[in-house]
DNA sequence: TCGGATCCACACCTGGATCCCG
DNA sequence: CGGGATCCAGGTGTGGATCCGA
């Protein structure tokens, strides 16, 4: 049904690059899976398609593992056009619930993004989702400087979270990573504690990267 | 569909003892429910059903709260065959996620068993599920030697667990309140950590009142 | 008998992301 | 355009308890 598991991270680029130019519904048909019609209501599904396409069997869902642990490795697809991409891109959750003495080098967000692996997926929304194409893969770290900034947007955040100031937790804050709601709707809250201890029902949130940073991102692959 | 929520404790007895008499399949019938052939693949019906009957809208579902919080009284159904139960009690999951400090006046336990509105069901296996009548509910507290015992019962599994003793957590321990497997299954697992921070995976518990001790609690009912 | 095993419901949480209105 | 809202999958945790084999 699925790929093994890649062992090395050149196979694991290999068998990324060997996407390239292939069309979704090619991908899919490999593994027997339909292509929805659109993403409205399988949003997920070009990411968990590459990763089972991949050899990622989904052995980490749910944890803060990234997917390819035996590599250190985190899978990110990113819909781009004209080398652009389209959309922010998620992270990870963002636990309201304060576990004191949390550090940048220990956190969800460092560890996902220590090593990404990123696959490009055409997004024009005028070709229908299954005749996409794959772009080219790489593998990327942030530089020192990107992570200082990804640092200093995380500690603005937890700071707030720490205080309990909640409703300052906007989209507006954060150079490179901001937080946004995140949830099966606006009513999906979760129990949050502040600094004193205080519970409270919060709106659930997650970290994302801005497109104004993957873009960045993926101009510097296109330069290597 | 279901009562209003009671606003006094007064008012929710009054409430439970209006059922008092009544079969299953009566009350059952009132909120427009089926009452399962038996309770084998249904094990929660009968404690859901008085609980809505009596306006508990599971609001506190998931929550470390009594089922009526604005009067604090938590509800337990107990399954009884002339006057004895036939079934231990089940208190609460057992968190094996040590989180330091904590004390027996904020535990989840106290805080189940601090005032509880026991009703008494019949169990007779003989007498179909729809048949069977409610039996005369009461409102109870823990009396000050009832509360030493248990504490001390919670104490003695607290400490093992934050000792990471589990493998010494079994059901003959305790006096009143002993700790037993609670999941899906026996593969039921979850993570647990020990004092010193160092992680498990253990199998799922719970914290159940033995069968004598709520034996005692009914027969000092009876003879209010 | 009773300690261990099991059964359902359902909200929460995380991971995978894209949709959509002002 | 971008911040807020939304959608699916599936594991986990808690609450409601009773079943069952040695």
């Amino acid at each position: 049904m699925s790929s093994p598991i890649p062992n090395t991270e050149e196979e694991l680029l290999a068998k990324a690059s060997s996407l390239y130019g292939k069309r979704i519904g090619e991908i899919a048909d490999a593994l027997n899976l339909c292509v929805p019609p659109n993403q409205k209501n399988k949003k997920g599904f070009v990411g968990e398609l590459i990763e089972l396409s991949l050899g990622g069997y989904k052995r980490n869902k749910n944890l803060p593992l990234p997917d390819f642990e035996n590599l250190g490795i985190e899978l990110k697809t990113i819909p781009v056009i004209d080398g652009r991409p389209t959309e922010s891109t998620h992270v990870c959750s963002a636990a309201l619930k304060r576990s004191a003495g949390e550090h940048w080098k220990n956190s969800r967000v460092f560890r996902k993004l220590e090593k990404v692996l990123w696959v490009p997926i055409q997004a024009d929304p005028r070709i229908e989702l299954s005749q996409r194409v794959v772009g080219r893969s790489f593998i990327w770290s942030p530089s020192t400087e990107d992570e200082k900034i990804l640092r200093s947007d995380w500690e603005e955040h937890v700071e707030l979270i720490t205080l309990g100031r909640f409703a300052e937790l906007h989209g507006e804050r954060g150079e490179y990573l901001q937080i946004r709601p995140k949830g099966r709707n606006s009513n999906s809250k979760g129990l949050s504690t502040s600094e004193l201890g205080e519970s409270a029902i919060t709106q659930s949130r997650g970290f994302y990267l801005r497109k104004s940073f993957t873009a960045k991102i993926l101009k510097y692959a296109c330069l290597l």
